[in-house]
DNA sequence: GATGAATGAGGATTCATTCAT
DNA sequence: GATGAATGAATCCTCATTCAT
């Protein structure tokens, strides 16, 4: 397993950072391995020393992203309580900050599965399951519990996850609203969506 | 204006259906012109016959499926009355029809745009503004008769698009799941997410 | 023979100089006949009813130029008398202006032999030669008489001509020497390339 | 400045030579660069190693023969005096030499100019220009001296040299005459053209 | 551990040319 | 007589990758 010895070598992370740049630039399939190699001032062949092809270039970026926000959501869940609402919340904030995280790497994720190996895909596959589960158990927890009223848990998270998917197609770092500003209304968001209705609200709010 | 005069040769409508399918499987980069000829069953000189250059064929492809979604939305919104709620329920129904339409089109017009050159961009950026507006106006509308009572209209329309538009990664038209249940589904979603609150409601629920 | 027989059409015409033109700047193989029938203004089928071939096209350009060249030689010798110096004066002020002429018809003819077929190339070689024994006939007969004193008449008739062919390297119509002023130096260098010495020259300018 | 290191690689040397038949043969558009690498037994990709592009390989291929000529320029004026006759004479020699010389090169040199780049274009014409001003700077001294009667030094100079790049045209190493000969020849020819008037001559011829 | 050289396969595109209309 | 459509071959060049050093 690449994710629980991250290969955190200069070299490395260089290169990883390049491929996310051109990947996200080009598209895997337009992107040149050279121009990566040049872009990250690392001779062509020894990127061939860390990596030993595109594709595995391109899993090991895929990779590492999924690290990161498995990372965070394992770190913000453990903040909160069992309360479903302050999960999804946290959920959301994991999500929200991954895809406003380093550019590129967030849309990467989403468009060059196609482009892995059967074996990198299916990998990946399976941790983004995970990733899926952890909203879709938080949800369900939710709905059991009479707190999630939607009539569709599944494509309330659909959207849910979709939302915070496309804050990386058109949020900028340098533009007016802040990541946590980001947070607070794609968290609201997300309660609406699976139409929360908090218990006994008169007592919680006193 | 290439909309208003579809070319609608067969040599065209098999080439763009080649292409959308190429594009989708492996990304306009990684997509070969070659193959995109041989699917189409054309000799590739044929090909630049048609088409001046791949991204040229992008352009046409992307442009033809901004045209159906045009026609599919103004047709639905001709349909229905002033009131913002079945509007916006008509944006919709236009847009997962379109998401759920042939393979790939759609995924193209989220992640390919960077392929084309600056004037085909800023072309479809000024399309996709254009239908982006509709949804804009739709949902001001409803605030602005306090049918929807969502604090933030930008965010509320960004989330209704971007659940309608993954549609086309996890939706199959072979699935357990019809198209006309989707819109049912997603037109309600949408309406979570505004906030709608009928006028009269007392009336209604009594 | 397409020299008794010029063919004049209006398209012909605007081929001819079109070609002229791209063979000059792009050389031949580097020229493309589609742009040579869009400078024309001419549809590339009906350059292909004009010409049989690229080479063809070439030919005639070619052709044409001899034609031009060999009707002034022979007009400007038919001017003069028996002279040898007067008639290599004539021929001198043919190849000058022939040289000065619409750019590139002159150049063509010095380097893009190589791309005939071997007919043609033989065709416009027995041409050369013959625009090349007008200058040997007139020298040998200047050689003969005593009045060109030069001891290799060959490499002096190479140096005459070969100094004309070089002007239309460096000479522009629109720069600061006329075309008569040219006329005028390159006959006076051609007497003094053959040695020119005049009889009874003390009778003559008395 | 790749005059100052040679590229002497045998590969380098190897498709240079290939590059100079073929250019030769077909013209820099005619010529394929598939062909160039064939001809020197080396991979098409070896040769992008080389060069970069088919222009690149011209441009070294025309540098290289400016390397050639300046230096038998310099060596021959190096061996002579300060009397412009005597300068003139060796410059002739070069010249005759370097025309004489490997086929083709000296042609490139006349025709191919076009087929650069801007900035080649200049480079290169800037080293003609250098070469150009060796004859002129040694025909004006002569003048100045006195010891050069034409009336047109400018004139004078153009015509030496288009005698001399015209041997490239007509001969050939193995015909009746051999390059010495031709050195003699056009030596004299250009005292000849510059109308060469030795001091006293009278004590000279007694 | 790292690299410059080398390569075969394939990239997009343009070529001169033909032919049905 | 004139042309738009179509084509197979060839264009220059770049690709991801390997290997001797």
């Amino acid at each position: 397993m690449t994710n629980t010895a991250p290969p955190r070598s200069p070299g490395h992370q260089a290169l990883l950072a390049a491929a996310r740049e051109e990947f996200a630039e080009r598209g895997y399939g337009g992107a040149s391995i050279r121009d990566i190699a040049q872009r990250a001032a690392v001779s062509l062949a020894a990127l061939y020393h860390y990596y030993g092809s595109k594709q595995e270039l391109l899993h090991a970026l895929l990779d590492e992203g999924m690290d990161v926000y498995d990372q965070v959501s394992v770190d913000l869940l453990g903040t909160v309580g069992d309360d479903p609402a302050e999960r999804l919340e946290a959920l959301v904030e994991a999500l929200v900050r991954f895809r406003g995280g380093p550019r590129g790497s967030s849309q990467l994720e989403l468009t060059e599965f196609r482009s892995l190996g059967p074996e990198q895909h299916a990998a990946l596959r399976a941790r983004q399951a995970v990733a899926t589960n952890r909203f879709r158990d938080v949800i369900d927890a939710g709905v059991a519990l009479g707190l999630f009223r939607t009539p569709e848990p599944d494509d309330a998270r659909r959207t849910i996850i979709a939302a915070c998917n496309a804050i990386a197609q058109w949020w900028r770092p340098d533009g007016a609203i802040t990541l946590d500003t980001l947070i607070d209304r794609y968290s609201s968001l997300a309660l609406t969506v699976v139409e929360y209705r908090p218990r006994r609200i008169r007592a919680a709010r006193t």
